[in-house]
DNA sequence: ATTAGCACTCTATCAAAGCGAGTGCTAACA
DNA sequence: TGTTAGCACTCGCTTTGATAGAGTGCTAAT
């Protein structure tokens, strides 16, 4: 059995009513809400054919249908109206200095806001980027502040303790050396014969150098388990479907643990390629907790290389259209913030 | 009328009883529960009388009785039991140079984890604490990176944008002139009488001064809205009482915007003076939002007088002597992590 | 002062009944 | 052959009424 015109327009229907609703469609609506003027009991001969090619299914007998996964499927592949107004959402415009952490959180929260969804964002990563600048000062007697700044302007400090005080001389050459040595360079390309070399070079001091390099490494490490804000947690509240205790608990629980959501950025991240946005439709997602949901995500890229993602999760019978839209719309914004510096 | 020891006991009782089941609570319960031997004719005319004073109510005519926010208060007073077996708790041990945030969501969780209620923590704030050491490093041709460490080995970086370039002899002096100016000095000793002086000592250069000095300012601003970290939102799920669509909606959003706890931790660190331990019943609690929960905080002071507060949200029958133990017990492990250095 | 006893109240639970929405099927129709 | 009117049927939701049970307040006896 195919899918002819008639079908399609028909399923068409059946979701649009039902992402309005929420509620079972039956022939009856869809027979005078289509401008395909058929009968109900046509229309019911058509949704038989649906249900069977597994795009509908009913809760019970007698109860209308709903969009089964598949039919989800189907309708963002093919049936969405592509382009749609969407409200207008200004990003409140922050300066590009301000804390990186700041705008995340900005922008997470508009998204919920003007959506009515739960979001999520992740910090753009920094692999590859290269290493710019390296300070060592003395603040105490016996410590010294080791400072990373790596490109892009990522800033990370580390105190580290002396067992024997260093004099200013010593500092300084200890700078030069370093910054000499390792500016330019990519987190990856710094390894290990070029660690030893270094300390040899250094001579007696050579464990401060040694006590830098893992003041470096931990700074890649860190930057690793990337960050992820949320906001709009509570959204899902307003979907009956998600929020019995039971679902309602395991979503909650995935937002509070954020790192549960790592998955669903990698594999944003590695399909970005193929795709700017992505959509998951209930099992299709990659984080087990969130298989009652649909989840919308996007890879964003500052200059520079940086990627991170934009997802929104919702109920299956999210409004895909305006989510997508909106979510356009936010990466048009993101990039202007970043493009006119 | 006034409260003998027979209408205390009654009242402990039917509180013990509620706080286990969850269900209004009968006189025939009360008449087996206690050793009083007395028959439930007795303790209902003993519980009207403990109605009329508004320690206990009932849902409705013909239920048992239900504790209200006064007889909680009551409870928490006077009748608990001041000590009791706790489960010890194991806060796995952090290095001390481990970063903060680390232990603290780390403490959060175990919290959580022990006793099936939400938890929150704040951050030690550094108010009153010494500005250390001030460091300006170019990083690139028209950018310096301003470091701030205060005392406490908190550090802020800023990037400063530069109009014209600086050469590092003038970076140098102006280091100078910053640290021997300011530091030693407490946040709220930097007024605008220095600044203005340091400015003027500055020549040409007071436009940087200024910019570093604001760097400063923002490095106080972001301490003082305080990182606070929560734990076990879901926890709310386990209580019936709290997970109904609206309170749960509510008491989720106040834990994603953790900042809406603020005047829980600045409350707890003024009362903390008095009393270790501060419990909010009901409608007691400084934050709206958690009218319908009970909230156990107490105040935490790590070693150079940083103060932070930890807080458990549960439902107003929750296990108070638990609780308090827990917390002591968590109390007095954080402090040896931070004694045994 | 305490308690046994009783009438009363209120809720929760269950089954029965009716309603309404929706279906599938059949037969008639164009 | 595709469409449609009609009809019997199913199923869930809501209402209703009856019942049981828990608990109370009051009174009268101890």
């Amino acid at each position: 059995m195919q899918l002819d015109e008639r079908k399609l327009k028909i399923l068409q229907a059946v979701i649009r009513n039902y992402l309005e609703t929420g509620e079972p469609v039956g022939s009856r609506t869809i027979s005078k809400y289509t401008d395909l003027n058929l009968s109900s009991a046509t229309i019911r001969n058509e949704m038989a054919d649906l249900e069977e090619l597994g795009y509908i299914l009913q809760p019970h007998t007698s109860a209308g249908r709903i969009p089964s996964d598949k039919g989800y499927r189907l309708y963002v592949d093919e049936l969405m109206q592509k382009e749609r107004e969407v409200d207008e959402m200004k990003v409140m415009l922050l300066e590009k200095e301000e804390k990186m952490d700041q705008l995340l959180k900005q922008v997470a929260k508009v998204l919920a806001v003007n959506t009515n969804y739960a979001t999520m964002i992740s910090a753009p990563s920094y692999q590859g980027n290269k290493l710019k600048f390296i300070q060592l000062s003395r603040v105490d007697v016996n410590q010294i502040l080791a400072v990373v700044v790596v490109e892009g302007n990522i800033i990370k400090n580390n105190i580290l303790n002396l067992e024997a005080p260093l004099d200013d001389e010593t500092i300084l050459k200890l700078n030069i050396l370093l910054n000499t040595h390792l500016s330019g360079l990519t987190l990856e390309e710094i390894n290990l014969g070029m660690i030893a070399k270094l300390k040899q070079q250094a001579g007696i001091h050579s464990k401060i150098v040694g006590d830098v390099m893992d003041a470096v490494a931990e700074a890649i490490r860190e930057e690793e388990d990337l960050q992820i804000y949320t906001s709009g947690a509570n959204n899902i509240f307003k979907y009956p479907e998600l929020s019995n205790g039971e679902k309602a608990s395991e979503i909650i629980s995935t937002f509070e643990e954020k790192q549960l959501l790592t998955s669903l950025v990698q594999d944003t991240l590695e399909k970005s390629q193929e795709k700017g946005i992505q959509i998951y439709i209930g099992a299709e997602t990659p984080v087990q907790s969130m298989k009652d949901c649909s989840v919308v995500t996007a890879a964003y890229e500052l200059e520079e290389g940086m990627k991170g993602t934009i997802g929104i999760i919702g109920p299956k019978r999210m409004d895909y259209e305006k989510v997508v839209g909106t979510l356009q719309n936010l990466m048009k914004q993101l990039d202007s913030i970043y493009k006119k510096t």
